[in-house]
DNA sequence: ACATTAGATGTATTCCATTTGAATGTATAG
DNA sequence: CTATACATTCAAATGGAATACATCTAATGT
């Protein structure tokens, strides 16, 4: 019962960009601050913008930025994209499925797993915004830190 | 968000278990049902075993056994077995795990997902007796099938 | 006692999905 | 025109799950 590495990065990159505002963000940049593939993040990115969630911005200093305000995107309309609907069982050739009460009720549990996600915000998660800036190493009107184009790298990689 | 099969062969061997009542079931004739790896659900049961869903007899004519009532049995339990309790998402190593909101969401949402389990019992997942039976082929008082020995088969199978 | 049956355990191999990597195309700012 | 960054496709690699094989232990019927 885990999310999909591919959920876990769309979800660290969703963060990062409402941490950013209206700044755009490379792909690049959001990899090398996690760690992570590059190329794996854009194919992330790539259904992330296709889905509505983020507008890339192409050319020279292009980027990613949010679609829309961070306080309008739901974390279950996100998981729904990421991991799919799709039920949690497959019942095709199983002997007992016109019998078997498992999926109903399987599939009620995942309602309810989705519906506490529809209840948080991306800005919910986001929400402690100077210590999310201070990680990113965003550079903020009070004092911006000294080195931006190196970003902070994870110590246990 | 699929469960693993693992979890599915388990769920599907305590509804036969629990349809058969008393009655001993091997694992051989369990995997025969389903049409499904004969060793692999013999790890499966050991861990059932383990836990004390059921109760293994060995011998001549042995074979697993519910170690208690079909309704004393939650599916929420069986889950959290099956599948483990451990967090959605792997945070070690994130940059922003300290400030990071995600994993408590996903907690809680994970919580609901097996609360919704927890009020089902296996009981009520194999409510259907008669027609479970009839398609596990079980002899009833009534009126036996003819030939015990062989199963039905899965037709897409 | 002995053979038979069924579960218990361990190892190894196969299989599949996810992840990663590489190469190429497309668009845009300067 | 060129450098940069996103877009797309294909292929390799990694890791976990599922399966197969081999062997052992325990209980039962003869």
């Amino acid at each position: 019962m885990k999310l999909s590495r591919h959920s876990d990065y769309a979800l660290r990159a969703m963060i990062q960009l409402a941490t950013s505002g209206d700044e755009l963000v490379s792909i690049r940049h959001i990899a090398q601050t996690y760690g992570i593939s590059h190329n794996h993040l854009m194919k992330i990115a790539q259904g992330l913008g296709r889905a509505g969630f983020i507008e890339p911005v192409r050319g020279r200093h292009g980027g990613l930025r949010l679609a829309r305000p961070a306080s309008e995107i739901s974390l279950g309309a996100l998981v729904r994209h990421t991991e799919g609907e799709d039920s949690l069982v497959d019942c095709t050739g199983c002997l007992i499925a016109p019998a078997c009460g498992l999926p109903d009720v399987l599939a009620e549990a995942m309602q309810a797993f989705l519906a506490v996600l529809d209840g948080y915000r991306l800005s919910d998660i986001a929400n402690r915004s100077h210590m999310l800036r201070a990680l990113f190493d965003i550079p903020t009107s009070a004092g911006p830190s000294q080195n931006a184009a190196d970003p902070v790298q994870c110590p246990a990689d």
